[in-house]
DNA sequence: CCCTGATTCGC
DNA sequence: GCGAATCAGG
C-alpha cells in the first residue's frame, strides 16, 4: 500500500488529532503502526499537540546493535510435551462471548492472542464476533472451548483408520466455522 | 502483558 | 522513501 496523498492527508489529520500509530495503522488498512511512525517522522511532524502521554526520552544510545539475526544455539533438549487431551465430558451448553472491558465484544480487530477464538455467529452478518475469553498461552480457545474442539462428538472405540476418519471430518468441520 | 513513540538501517 | 526490527518507556 503506497502512501497517495489522500493517505498521507488522512495521517496528518489523524495524527494531529492525536490518535495514536496503532490507532491511525488501523483506520488507514494496509499498514502497521511501524509504517506510520515512520512515516510521521519523514513528514517531520512527530511532536504532537495532545499528546496521549508526555514521556519523556534523554536519548543517550550508545550501544549499536548488530543488524544480523543470531544464529539459534538452542542446544538444550527439547522434552515432548506429551500431555495427551484428558478425558471429557459435558455435553453441549451455549458459551456466549464474553464483553471486553469496553463494552464490545471481541472482533477481528480487538481479537489479541491471549484471547479465546472461537467463532460465534454468522461471519458474514456484523453481530459476528468471537468467544473473548482468556486462552491459555499458545492456546487458540478458553479451556470450554478448547474441549468442544478436541472431541465433539467421537465416542465409540473404532478402528485406526475410522478415528483418522473422524479427525478429518472434525479439522473440515473447524474451518466450516471459521471462514 | 498490554500499549506508546523513537531509531536504525537493509531494502 | 519505506517499514520491520528493535529499543525504551508507561
Amino acid at each position: 500500500m503506497a502512501w497517495t496523498e489522500e493517505r498521507v492527508e488522512t495521517l496528518k489529520k489523524l495524527w494531529a488529532d492525536g490518535l495514536s500509530a496503532s490507532q491511525i495503522a488501523k483506520q488507514l488498512g494496509g499498514v502497521t503502526r511501524n509504517a506510520v511512525i515512520g512515516k510521521v517522522h519523514r513528514l517531520g511532524l512527530s511532536g504532537r499537540a495532545a499528546p496521549s502521554r508526555p514521556a519523556r526520552r534523554p536519548a543517550p544510545k550508545p550501544a549499536p546493535r548488530p543488524r544480523a539475526q543470531p544464529a539459534a544455539p538452542a542446544s538444550t533438549a527439547k522434552p515432548q510435551p506429551s500431555t495427551p487431551a484428558p478425558a471429557l465430558r459435558q455435553a453441549a451448553a451455549p458459551i456466549e462471548a464474553e464483553r471486553l472491558a469496553s463494552g464490545e465484544y471481541a472482533t477481528v480487530l480487538t481479537l489479541k492472542d491471549s484471547m479465546c477464538k472461537w467463532p460465534i455467529g454468522d461471519p458474514a452478518d456484523t453481530t459476528f464476533r468471537f468467544c473473548g475469553r482468556r486462552s491459555g498461552p499458545g492456546q487458540a480457545y478458553c479451556e470450554a472451548h478448547s474441549q468442544m474442539a478436541y472431541q465433539p462428538q467421537a465416542k465409540r472405540k473404532r478402528k485406526p483408520t475410522d478415528d483418522a476418519r473422524a479427525v478429518l471430518d472434525s479439522l473440515a468441520g473447524a474451518r466450516k466455522v471459521n471462514f
